[in-house]
DNA sequence: AACTATTGATAACA
DNA sequence: TTGTTATCAATAGTT
């Protein structure tokens, strides 16, 4: 369709190549276009030039084009060859793996970056590990700290109680001493009659001493009793 | 180019488009391939009827075209928005952060399923939390006892010593009402030099009746001390 | 680029 | 579908 019939080749001279390249590029996506308009039909067209330029025409979308192509391939190579599909999709599985583990590597990384969040369960339990011990620490030492004080207390209250059953056998013994005295002083000379006021006050004091003995101190529940 | 000229429009009539269809697809291929050769030009050519035929055409591989134009549509699309670079790119990380993560949710409950290590660090949370709760109120009773019992034991300490206190004060009083009746005694008779060996006699009983007061009953370590 | 002689493509028909 | 052919569109070579 020109002025002299042509040979399908390779055009040798530049000039010519690219003048032919524009009007027949033009002329194709041209037609590309109509086929698609008049015949309802999905049409993806690539060309590149020898110069690397790209020109496309699609109907659509060049994606959708393409994402059509490649699922009918697809379909295509699974009935032409049944078993071919397993290694297809052996393939397709390993190649998902290897991108999910560098995805995972990536992330795992980040995060580790990024924020305490990203420390592994492993991390997260060592540092917790650690917590857990000194919190531990800190507990013997307060209870350590309760007990001694405990201890403390009983060794004083036993210390005090025996002076308190020493302060008991002396008040006994006065007090014993002082009938002994009374009896010798009213032996000899009767005159006396506030005695009876004395030994009333006596036995207050006795009375105060019962009392003493209901409130004596209990030993602590850690305490083995003394024995006397 | 036929008997007569055409509007470029859907062709309704279904033969006639097929037909037509036919015939301009053929030569459209024909063209993609001439255009290829003649120019030195890198062609691919994907038609889908509308009855989804598909009729491709590549001068080299179909693969090959779609690479190279993805690949260089993408560097047209960040040469001409350097910016959109970013946007791609989060997008893209973003897509894949969503498919990792709805992959480890996968995979935790796979774990999950297994063994109890493939519990989530949320539900061992939990569980930890559970018994830190239990362990925290234990050792929150443990410490109120503690407390309660020092308490106790300071409260008894201190009425033992007010009783002691008391119990010298009565002691002094004894002890002087001693002194007087010793005085009014020997200043009526001063035979009795046995005064001391009553008095030890007296200091006998008196550790006898220790004794029955350490015997006493004690009271619950928990108890109130009853009140004089 | 524009022109145009010529070839190639194809619409209508068989 | 395929083939024929009259006609139109594309384009090679020229300017």
């Amino acid at each position: 369709m020109g002025r002299g019939k042509i040979v399908i080749k390779r055009i040798d001279d530049s000039t010519s190549r690219q003048v032919t390249f524009s009007k027949r590029r033009k002329g194709l996506i041209k037609k590309a276009k109509e086929l698609a308009i008049l015949c309802d039909a999905e049409v993806g067209l690539i060309i590149f030039s020898n110069t690397d330029k790209l020109y496309d025409f699609a109907s659509s979308s060049m994606k959708s084009a393409i994402e059509r192509f490649n699922k009918t391939k697809m379909e295509q190579q699974q009935l032409l060859n049944p078993e071919s599909e397993v290694m297809f999709w052996q393939r397709e599985a390993a190649t998902l793996r290897q991108e999910l583990h560098s995805l995972q590597e990536n992330h795992r990384r980040q995060l580790m970056g990024e924020q305490l969040n990203g420390l592994s369960v492993n991390e997260l339990h060592n540092i917790e590990s650690t917590l857990e011990m000194s919190l531990r620490g800190i507990r013997m030492k307060k209870e350590q700290m309760l007990t001694d004080e405990i201890k403390e207390l009983t060794k004083k209250r036993n210390l005090i109680h025996h002076e308190n059953l020493e302060l008991s056998r002396k008040v006994q013994r006065i007090h014993q001493e002082n009938v002994e005295l009374h009896k010798k002083a009213y032996a000899t000379s009767n005159t006396n009659v506030l005695g009876l006021g004395e030994l009333e006050d006596a036995a207050d004091e006795s009375h105060a001493q019962v009392r003493l003995q209901l409130s004596q101190p209990e030993q602590s529940c850690y305490d083995s009793p003394s024995k006397s």
